[in-house]
DNA sequence: TTTCTTGCAAAGAGTTTGCAGCTTC
DNA sequence: GAAGCTGCAAACTCTTTGCAAGAAA
């Protein structure tokens, strides 16, 4: 943990920027909730349970400074809120997503699994793949459990 | 075309909805755009050449009826901005895109591509899945000619 | 001092909603 | 005439920006 701080702030201070406290505190909440995609109020919340006298000005523009720097990924699953999304370190490409359509829950994939897929894009469609996202839409293990179980127990009434 | 409209007139009445005018010009645009993808308001702009009087009210009650039906898609490629794509017919899956960080055209490619890594994301993860995105983010075959070129006249220099 | 950063409030962009009037069956 | 649909304007949500004050180099 905090080696990864002393890690964020010499990439900021390789670009000239500061780990002022607001941009500590900020970073340790997405550092605490690595396993969510909150978004920029959500962080702001967070932020605020132990530094209350920050802004949500300032907690965007320090999510925005990030993303330029790719510490985080901006992402955004169609409702109307962009999410942030702590980068793996040393991750190349941007993990996968699998989105539940019943309770809504995010979990990620780490492996790549794309490359396949990429080589076939850049050599027929000649096209130089930089970064990717994926997100599946479908029913989680946990839903799907649940309704199989729900099935078991209506097949003894 | 006129084929295309009846159909989706028929969509239209088994769900119970009317092709009001307004409607019908507003799918007109989007199948004589269907190369693009057009935000709400590109769609109104279009819409509005024909049909004056239609309002911004209507062409996003309209376009959010068709994303319900799954006439079209909306999607969003991280600017602030909801576009939407009709869907081919019969598609079982939405098609990918190819987003040039260039100069920020976007082709699509209708092939699935995905067939193997969804095999191994419902195995390993468990996850039902129902629909996906991927968006490759990089630069287009127009761009890199582009610069090969370029290149290619600063040797002579 | 000079530059960077912050908090606040206001502005902006995109989208949704309430409502009265108009169509359509 | 009931139900559905439309246009307008107002409301709303998320995000960005201007600015004066504060902190850091």
């Amino acid at each position: 943990m905090e080696n990864r701080i002393e890690r964020i702030k010499k990439q900021l201070h390789s670009s000239s920027y500061k780990l002022t406290p607001q941009r500590e505190a900020t970073v340790r909440v997405l550092l605490e909730h690595e396993e969510d995609h909150l978004s920029a109020e959500d962080v702001y919340l967070l932020v605020k349970e132990k530094s209350p006298e920050i802004g949500l000005a300032t907690v965007y523009r320090t999510l925005e400074l990030l993303t330029e720097l790719k510490i985080v990924d901006k992402i955004n699953f169609g409702d109307g809120v962009s999410r942030y999304d702590l980068r793996q370190e040393g991750a190349a490409h941007f993990h996968h997503h699998l989105v539940c359509i019943e309770c809504g829950a995010v979990d990620e994939i780490q492996e790549d699994l794309l490359e396949d897929v990429e080589e076939i894009v850049e050599k027929n469609w000649n096209f130089i793949i930089k970064d990717h996202r994926l997100t599946f839409h479908g029913i989680c293990h946990r839903c799907h459990d649940r309704s199989t179980k729900d099935e078991e127990t209506n097949n003894l009434d």
